[in-house]
DNA sequence: CCTCCACTGGGTACGTTGTACGCGGTTGCA
DNA sequence: TGCAACCGCGTACAACGTACCCAGTGGAGG
């Protein structure tokens, strides 16, 4: 029991103090493995094919990086740093979250696997922390800490379920190795004949909806968005 | 290409016409891999483990399911058919989103995993349309399928984000495989380290706040929920 | 009735994954 | 000048999803 096993991968150091001067870094370990999952998904970011990316041999990551999961850990992280949150809060609420909502949606967007990921614990990287912290200081001077995290559990939770559904068709094109067209081709068998049998009225309306030309997705998002800034508003106003 | 090779699990048919009688199910294996999702995490229900949880052979699967993949996807289906939506809409559209909201977070305590699936196709099973079809038509009356989708997405994204937060934490004691009071014991150094800079003043608050006892997650549900409504009533009336 | 073959359950085997272990070389401190 | 701590990385292994093949089985056509 004398020296601590580390349970989190931001209390572990990156480097020792003796011995030969190592080659790579995590942040480039990170910074292919993102690339990778970017092009062709998280499940072609192996350990293998990473290590290839940068020239090295698979087992040398492990002297960088404990395990996968703890590397994706370091990519999720990675990534949350791409929300511009300085100058948060600057006073002005709505402008505020509004930003932090456009980051959100644009890094999620960039990087599609980030909805594979998700994993159970939050895991409080560096760049979550400041997040956070610029984020909930938003609104801190006008509700309580819990009022806060509820309110923020609205926002997020609006913009990750958005956006979680303009990714769907996308990855599920690239999943399946299809091109676009052969896979609507394919998988409209099924909706049609769902549609067909009549007893999916309202579903219906939602397919002839969808496959008609609508509002851009930056406005139905921006739409969307204003609406969670009234009850935002509401809140405020209540407390 | 004469026959089509189906893209959809929905669209393939169990039962063939001639031949032995099956001796075990898709609902069978299913119910089977649920139960050890459930109990062990969706990484543990492998195609060994469950054909050996119904006593079946490994491969004897791939005669019922054509991969793991639309397994899962069985799966996922299988557990939104447990969200009671029987008798919507009622005509009270309050009543019926909180039974929808309070179904769908029970659902995802009972079945964890769920939130590891969350694949990018939503997918359409049977349950899934059915579900739709009720929830969509709750609001369907009174505004636009674009605002109907749009409030919905608010409503699920809520619920979805604080679950997930509910999960957590239990999740990660379960992965690690160590008790719930040696796993606090190993986490708490990071989090006690991060108070101690100095640096997150407002993360500190939301340590604080979340280690004194509190309202119970239930309460805490209930209350975000009555907001994100009064959102969704905002919209009815400005409509 | 028999014959046929579409079906059954499942054993074996292959490619791919994460990663434990150990090697020989390199570096900073005693 | 050692020596211990570190480096990159080759080999090896267990576990995974699943392709392929087999011997049996039972309903349909004669």
């Amino acid at each position: 029991m004398a020296d601590a096993e580390y349970v989190n991968i931001w209390m572990r150091p990156e480097r020792p103090a003796r011995g030969p001067k190592p080659v790579y870094s995590r942040a480039q370990i990170t910074e292919a493995a993102i690339r990778i999952a970017d092009a062709e998904g998280l499940e072609a970011a192996t350990m293998r094919r990473i290590a290839a990316e940068i020239g090295a041999g698979a087992m040398s990551l492990y002297r960088y990086v404990p395990s996968r999961d703890d590397l994706v850990e370091l990519m999720a992280d990675r990534v949350m740093g791409e929300i511009d949150v300085t100058g948060m809060p600057s006073g002005d609420w709505r402008a505020d979250l509004t930003r932090y909502a456009d980051g959100l949606r644009a890094m999620w967007l960039r990087h599609p696997w980030i909805a594979t990921v998700q994993r159970s614990l939050p895991s409080f990287g560096p760049h979550q922390l400041l997040l956070i912290e610029r984020l909930m200081g938003v609104l801190d001077a006008f509700v309580s800490i819990d009022e806060n995290l509820g309110l923020v559990a609205i926002l997020a939770g609006y913009v990750e379920g958005t956006v979680r559904e303009e990714i769907s068709a996308a990855e599920e094109v690239r999943r399946s190795g299809l091109s676009e067209a052969e896979w609507m081709a394919r998988s409209s068998p099924y909706i049609d004949q769902v549609v067909k049998s009549g007893d999916y009225p309202i579903f219906t309306k939602i397919v002839i909806e969808a496959r008609q030309p609508h509002l851009s997705r930056d406005d139905q998002f921006r739409h969307g968005l204003q609406r969670v800034l009234d009850c935002v508003a509401a809140a405020l106003a209540g407390a």
